[in-house]
RNA sequence: GCGCGGUUAGCUCAGUGGUAGAGCACUACACUGACACUGUAGGGGUCGACAGUUCAAACCUGUCACCGCGCACCA
């Protein structure tokens, strides 16, 4: 096997692994496999996008998932593809292009030409975020890739849009739309994003016809649709005004028009507001057309699609920005002597999510879709008060398993928590929910599902799918269907235009998006993929697309395949920068991934960004956690290569663990590593990423290297061997039993954490674990070729532990000793010895004592010797401490500074003082001992006699040095 | 206005009733034969405030304050 570097190079790594995986197509799923499906679909990157951490977080995420599946011996489909996202791809495209000079505006080039372009763009710079995700060690079905304008997916969107006008689902109609002025379209609700916007509310007067004399003041935040006004509307209970209703007042604006406009009722003014008087501008506000319908008023649109006041706003303002209109109508108000005041004021203004910019209200012809399986997809949500592991009763007691479990019929397991989620499982109902995680996310969920507007789904854009939509030219008749119309004559005629013209407007880029999950696997055709993989299995996402994307799969998801699109949908937070702020070009503060890759190494950063993912909280991306991954790596490295100094590396594994030569020290972190293995198998069953990666890190760094592989040292002897001749790993274990069972231990524990770590971090264990000789002996697809589908560790069964001694006596033992090594550290450093010096110890020691733990205590205090002296009889003052195996001395002949071993004392004696009087108070109390379970109770008194004890002793040595 | 989340060490965060924890940062010592991308030891917190429940509260209940987010929206 190959010999392990001495420097951790991820660079070559990386790139030789993933290459390796590909060929081998380690990837690529088998819908014909008998194995349990696993399948998660991508969140498809828009085809412009690049990688940021956002993806990295994201895809990381999906990684880990895809790869533990793999290797709980599940047939995993990780399906990629892209987005074509029409508003965002057909911009970059359009500005390539004027910067190339090819275009100035679209319309030099024409539709065809434009999408034509388009396609060439995306052919070539395309995906690239794809490729990316490769660097970063992404386990996608490459040959699986799908992009939502591909032939066959296209069809799918046709197909789905036919189905809803058939089920009379969509309509066309005139309506008040989010109208984006520099893209040039309507947008859905979801676009628009509500900012609070700092203005004035400008106070005007208008005349009443009917009463010369008489004036109404308006305050309005938007002066320059006054020439729009059709209608002045007050409340009828308000006695201010109900007397004027259905009298006029002249509109002061344009005026060249200053026409008379009616005084309507309406009981939806707010009296308190303003003046209590609303202008009434029915073509540029939503309310407002409401109002207009009502009282069937006219409706004059003053601003064009463009922004820019037209004609009907009057000379005085044709053609000027609507936002320069405003300014200019306030000026003209004031030299009319019509303009009262004007108050800064803040309201909350629509923005356009894509552009940023104000959204204009507009009425104008769109596709609506009222959206199908509402009711399916808002109750098969799991939602919180369900989730919930404990009802309270009135005594204050959880209501525990048993009880619900009795409600149920249920037997829970003994001794184990079980949770209602768990009972519920097990019924029906539970049955079909989906789960979202944090389950938080359910309640917004439901609230948008509860409120539903329709869904403007047309665009006035040329990238994308087109509206299968004809309109016959003479007749008028609309067709709907997946291929245009036959004009009824012989089709001979070709060169003859047909008099069916298509609906000039694309579809809203997540009315294909929403299909994702099922028109990536062949639907509708019944395919292998879909049978195996829908629904799938997780995905994960971020909440801001909770209504965009996630509620519409759902509601395709059984819209078209009568059933839920995915089991789990695991939320991310949002990435932020270490001061807690969003991720912005502007601000500069967003780090290339591939940079961050370079440096550091693929696996650095995944397990940098999971180490502090912790589930449903923001995430603040610091340099220093991928440093803190890159060091984990080294450490990693380190480990295998200190395993590597030794004969017989990967040889032997697990059977050849003698349990009759194995070592406290040996039971103690095969202990952990049972514990290690459950915690990151539950943490990882709960989506909770941050808590397996740092109870991995715990285990491997602090547990495993700290105390056993130094422990081992002891076991282990010197390297070289001290012998002259060359010996077999076979005649090393026969000489020296001890040595090779450690060497055993060391080989399970490592075979067993690559394994854990594996979906962290992909390539420097499948480095490690071909470099260490795990591969040999394993068949091919169990760890054979690749630790990718080795099978993932299994919590120790209870015979296993019984045969290998693996108690908790063990563990104590193994503990008592680690304590005693650091209460001797202690000592050392309170004298100040230098780490570099090695000093004698003196054991005196309460029971008996292993000559070879012995030696453990010695190298982990890095001893010069340890004396094992029952009847030691201590130089007066020195130093020494208690531990669980007896009194420690430091013996340091005449060296000793008794002020300083008076003061080190005095402290300590303090401490426990606290404590003790703490652990009193509470025993004193009245009623604990009545009240408090007796274990409770046992435990508070055992408390109390050990600090009583040690206080004891302090204070005889302290006494001892006077 | 309604709803959700948060407030624990300098920083980022674990911790769902019984002796306050981790990582980073900081201090001291040491380049000891896997590792200075390291090791060892150490300092540092009245758990946002107030009130309540309890033998016992960071944890449960209520009120408030501040931070963040979502939804709705009155011009």
């Amino acid at each position: 096997m190959p010999e392990i570097p001495k420097t951790y190079e991820p660079q070559a790594i990386e790139e030789k692994w993933y290459a390796e995986w590909l060929e081998k197509g380690f990837f690529t799923a088998n819908p014909h496999s008998t194995k349990e499906p696993y399948s998660i679909v991508i969140p498809p990157p828009n085809v412009t996008g690049v990688l940021t951490l956002g993806h990295v977080l994201n895809n990381t995420i999906q990684d880990i998932l895809a790869r533990r599946a793999r290797m709980l011996g599940r047939e995993v489909l990780w399906l990629p593809g892209t987005d074509h996202a029409g508003i965002a791809t057909q911009n970059v495209v359009e500005k390539s292009l004027r910067k190339a000079g090819t275009m100035k505006h679209r319309d030099d080039l024409g539709r065809e030409k434009l999408v034509e372009k388009i396609w060439e763009w995306k052919e070539e710079y395309g995906g690239k975020i794809l490729k990316q995700l490769r660097a970063l060690g992404a386990s996608c079905d490459w040959s699986r890739t799908r992009f939502t304008m591909d032939p066959e997916y296209s069809v799918c969107v046709q197909r789905v849009f036919v189905d809803l006008y058939k089920k009379g689902l969509i309509y066309r109609g005139k309506r008040m739309v989010n109208w984006c002025p520099v893209a040039l379209t309507a947008l859905s609700d979801e676009e628009v994003i509500m900012k609070p916007t700092n203005g004035f509310l400008t106070y005007f007067k208008v005349e009443v016809v009917e009463s010369p004399g008489t004036f109404l003041t308006i305050a309005t935040t938007r002066p320059e649709t006054i020439p729009g006004d059709t209608a002045i509307a007050v409340n009828p209970n308000d006695p201010r005004y109900a007397h004027l209703i259905g009298k006029h007042v002249r509109r002061p604006l344009p005026l060249e028009n200053q026409a008379a406009i009616p005084i309507v009722a309406e009981e939806s003014i707010d009296i308190a507001f303003g003046t209590g008087v609303l202008k009434v501008t029915p073509a540029h506000d939503k309310a407002d057309f409401e109002i207009g319908q009502r009282h069937q008023l006219e409706s004059i649109e003053v601003i064009d699609p463009r922004g820019v006041m037209d004609a009907l706003a009057g000379g005085d303002l044709e053609g000027l920005d609507r936002f320069e209109a405003r300014k200019k109508v306030v000026e003209m108000l004031g030299e009319m002597g019509s303009l009262e005041k004007e108050d800064p004021y803040q309201n909350n203004v629509g923005y356009s999510e894509r552009a940023d910019v104000v959204v204009e209200p507009r009425l104008s012809e769109q596709w609506f879709l009222k959206y199908p399986s509402v009711e399916q997809a808002r109750r098969c949500v799991e939602q919180p008060e369900i989730r919930q592991t404990e009802e309270r009763v009135p005594d204050g007691k959880p209501l525990g398993a048993h009880s619900l479990a009795g409600k149920l019929g249920l037997q829970p397991a003994p001794s184990t928590q079980v949770s209602l989620t768990d009972l519920l499982s097990n019924v029906n109902e539970k049955e079909c929910k989906m789960h979202f995680y944090p389950v938080r996310w359910a309640k917004v969920y439901d609230h948008w599902l509860g409120g539903l507007q329709d869904w403007c789904i047309s665009r006035q854009l040329w990238w994308g799918h087109r509206i299968p939509v004809w309109y016959h030219q003479e007749t008028g008749e609309v067709y709907c269907g997946l291929e245009a119309p036959g004009d009824g004559s012989d089709a001979v005629n070709k060169s003859q235009e047909s008099p069916w013209k298509q609906d000039p407007d694309v579809l809203d880029t997540w009315f294909s998006s929403w299909l994702w999950p099922f028109a990536t696997m062949g639907w509708p055709e019944k395919t292998p993929e879909l049978a195996k993989f829908y629904p799938t299995t997780d995905l994960v996402t971020g909440p801001d697309i909770i209504f965009f994307w996630v509620a519409r799969m759902i509601m395709a998801g059984y819209e078209w395949m009568g059933e839920m699109p995915f089991k789990n949908v695991y939320f991310t937070g949002i990435i932020r920068d270490k001061q807690g702020r969003k991720m912005s070009k502007s601000l500069g503060n967003s780090p290339d991934p591939l940079d961050i890759i370079a440096q550091y190494g693929a696996d650095a950063l995944r397990f940098g960004v999971m180490r502090s993912a912790p589930l449903g909280a923001d995430i603040l991306f610091d340099e220093k956690n991928v440093e803190l991954g890159r060091n984990f790596c080294t450490k990693l490295w380190n480990a295998a290569r200190f395993r590597q100094m030794y004969e017989g590396a990967g040889s032997e594994i697990e059977g050849e663990i003698n349990p009759t030569l194995l070592t406290s020290d040996d039971r103690w972190i095969l202990l952990r590593l049972d514990v290690a293995i459950r915690e990151v198998s539950t943490a990882l069953d709960e989506y909770r990423f941050s808590d397996a990666a740092n109870a991995l890190y715990r285990f491997f760094w602090s547990e495993y290297c700290d105390w056993y592989l130094e422990a081992s040292k002891a076991a282990l002897g010197r390297v070289p061997l001290p012998t002259e001749v060359p010996m077999s790993a076979a005649e090393v274990a026969a000489a020296y039993p001890l040595r090779a069972n450690t060497l055993a231990v060391i080989d399970f524990i490592l075979a067993h954490t690559l394994r854990l770590f594996h979906p962290f971090l992909p390539f420097i264990t499948e480095e490690l674990w071909e470099s260490l000789g795990f591969r040999d002996d394993l068949p091919a697809r169990q760890g054979g070729d690749t630790i990718m589908f080795a099978h993932w560790p299994k919590p120790f069964e209870e015979d296993f532990k019984q045969h290998y001694g693996l108690t908790s006596e063990a563990e104590k033992a193994a503990n008592a000793k680690y304590d005693t090594v650091l209460a001797g550290r202690n000592l050392r450093s309170t004298y100040n010895i230098p780490s570099n010096k090695r000093v004698r110890f003196v054991l005196q020691p309460t029971g008996d004592l292993l000559p070879h733990d012995a030696e453990v205590l010695k190298i982990l205090l890095n001893a010069e010797a340890l004396d094992i002296a029952a009847d030691y009889a201590a130089p007066q003052g020195t130093p020494t401490n208690l531990t669980p195996l007896g009194h420690l001395y430091l013996p340091l002949e005449g060296l000793i500074d008794l002020d300083a071993e008076r003061e080190r004392l005095s402290k300590e004696i303090a401490k426990v003082t606290d404590e003790l009087a703490k652990v009193r108070a509470k025993l004193a109390n009245p009623g604990f001992a009545e009240k408090v379970p007796a274990a409770v109770f046992d435990e508070h008194r055992q408390r109390e006699r050990n600090w009583q004890e040690k206080l004891g002793q302090l204070q005889k040595l302290l006494a001892n040095l006077s």
